[in-house]
DNA sequence: AATTCAACCAACCGCCGCTAC
DNA sequence: AGTAGCGGCGGTTGGTTGAAT
């Protein structure tokens, strides 16, 4: 029985292999069916021999001129990776390496572009080196770039927008590379890492069993976060679809990447510390890591996936990082208008994902509106937390001393002097829990499920409320196919309200 | 000594873009 | 304009090797 894949693989190989059917069945010159498999010194010789004579290209001619029972493109590849006599052997030298993470950086995984960089080294070689080294440093828990090349990357994004422009699409130009254009929004610089720096809460969020999809988008989101490598448009659903296996056989969001990392939504202005950590045993990078924490991870875990990347996330490395499509539908949730986000919407229009509440977006966010923005959201918040006491007080699910210690948690986390306006990833996360319901860091209890009904008088305060990641987060997750359902039946009581608030304000 | 596992490497597969017809 | 062939690229797989247990 022939399934349409094996057809279609007939097809493809009948059309890649072209040359083989006509000298196997047209000339039929004896040679047999095409061989496959590991070369022979022999067969090496007669390839080689053949170039010599007839040069590169024309590669579906060998078989027919050499009597090599190889298809064109296993010659070309044979040629490439291992004949070629400008080829360089050996390891990679700790400039190749270098080079190969700067580069990657920069443009993701375009391997022979990279490897018209490294002149000797094939875009296979490459490949083969990142990828080990992504399975080395996601085994570690190590995010895979090093913070000075973080640093580089993330000050040729703020140039580029500080120009007011985002550099979208490929780099035509490979000197372009080396003036630091990204497809990345400098939001993924933003993330958790930051956070993780200053929030001494933020652990947390690593802290989150290994597995979960926390962590995988906690994976995901490079702790130093620089870019997402170039997916074709034709694979980039694909990847999208896949970033999100199940994971740990529980749990499976469906949600591309970012979709929760985003949350750790920046809250600080301060310069980003872009102090990730790094493959320490990279020799390249001698310095110790100024940020490490524990549990971070590299660009992409789980199977990066891919991630990608595509790389599911539970077995098989995605190198690619998915869309941005929930980085721009969440995250810029607490992204003024304004903000450069927007105009990354031409990155990859192709993963932008269309029905995500975009009226969100409207909702400006304290933390990057300003001071002013920023006192007023705190008195919000004071406000609420009132009002969350007094009606946590009457909940019978509550003792008056948990609500009192929750609110007092509540204040503390609103007054923390290192970030009174922020949410920390991990504190979004915590508020999740399903132990307490208590939100240490919520500013209005609102997003809490067993006061989500209590929310019912729409206006300012309601948006507020539904500005809080919590409450974003909460609807992300809603997405989900089930997964944190608990915390789900309680937001999407918050969700539905928030839009009817939204609704009501519009 | 046997087994397991990770790292490395080579090769294949499928898709895409370009070009010639 | 449509199609087929070709070359190239990126993802994936499978085999080998060596270290660890």
């Amino acid at each position: 029985m022939v399934t349409g894949s094996e057809d279609k693989r007939r097809t493809k190989c009948r059309q890649d292999s072209l040359v083989e059917d006509d000298s196997n069945g047209g000339t039929l010159d004896g040679n047999g069916p095409l061989k496959k498999g590991p070369w022979t010194s022999a067969e090496d010789a007669i390839l080689v021999d053949y170039v010599n004579k007839h040069g590169e290209g024309n590669w579906n001619a060998v078989q027919k001129h050499s009597g090599l029972s190889r298809c064109g493109k296993s010659c070309r590849l044979r040629w490439a990776n291992h004949l070629r006599p400008d080829l360089k052997k050996g390891a990679f030298t700790s400039e190749e390496e270098r080079q190969i993470i700067e580069l990657h950086a920069k443009i993701g995984n375009k391997w022979a572009r990279m490897a018209a960089e490294l002149p000797g080294r094939t875009d296979n070689e490459i490949k083969n080196y990142w990828n080990t080294r992504i399975k080395r440093l996601q085994r570690a828990g190590l995010p895979i770039y090093p913070p000075e090349v973080c640093l580089q990357v993330f000050n040729g994004i703020h140039e580029i927008h500080n120009m007011g422009t985002v550099q979208t699409g490929e780099i035509a130009d490979p000197n372009l590379i080396q003036q630091d254009h990204f497809e990345i929004p400098e939001v993924q610089f933003k993330n958790l890492e930051r956070n993780r720096g200053v929030f001494p809460y933020s652990t947390s969020l690593v802290d989150i069993p290994a597995g979960t999809i926390l962590k995988q988008n906690a994976d995901a989101t490079p702790s130093c976060p620089l870019m997402f490598p170039t997916i074709h448009p034709s694979k980039r659903l694909r990847d999208s679809e896949t970033f999100f296996p199940v994971v740990d056989g529980s749990v499976n969001c469906g949600l591309p990447a970012f979709s929760q990392l985003d949350f750790a939504y920046e809250t600080i202005s301060e310069p980003i510390g872009l102090s990730a950590p790094y493959d320490s045993g990279f020799n390249t990078y001698e310095q110790p890591p100024l940020d490490v924490l524990p549990g971070s991870h590299a660009l992409l875990n789980g199977s990066l996936p891919s991630s990608s990347s595509s790389v599911p996330l539970s077995g098989a490395m995605k190198l690619e990082l998915p869309s941005l499509q929930f980085l721009e539908t969440r995250q810029d949730s607490w992204v003024t208008p304004a903000s450069p986000l927007a105009s990354l919407e031409s990155v990859d229009t192709l993963i932008h994902s269309p029905p995500t509440e975009p009226r969100r977006s409207e909702y400006l966010s304290p933390r990057s509106n300003g001071l002013l923005e920023a006192v007023l959201y705190e008195s919000q918040t004071l406000k609420n937390l009132k009002r969350c006491s007094s009606q946590q007080a009457s909940d019978a699910l509550e003792t008056p001393g948990d609500v009192a210690d929750a609110c007092a948690t509540r204040w503390e986390m609103h007054t923390d002097p290192i970030s009174p306006l922020s949410h920390s990833a991990a504190s979004v996360f915590s508020e999740y829990t399903p132990i307490t319901g208590s939100s240490p860091d919520e500013p209005g209890c609102v997003a809490k499920p067993e006061t989500a009904n209590q929310v019912s008088t729409p206006g300012f305060e309601d948006k507020m409320d539904m500005m809080r990641p919590d409450v974003l987060l909460g609807s992300c997750w809603s997405l989900g196919n089930g997964c944190f359902s608990e915390q789900v039946t309680g937001t999407e009581t918050v969700e539905a309200e928030a839009l009817a608030c939204e609704d009501t304000s519009n």
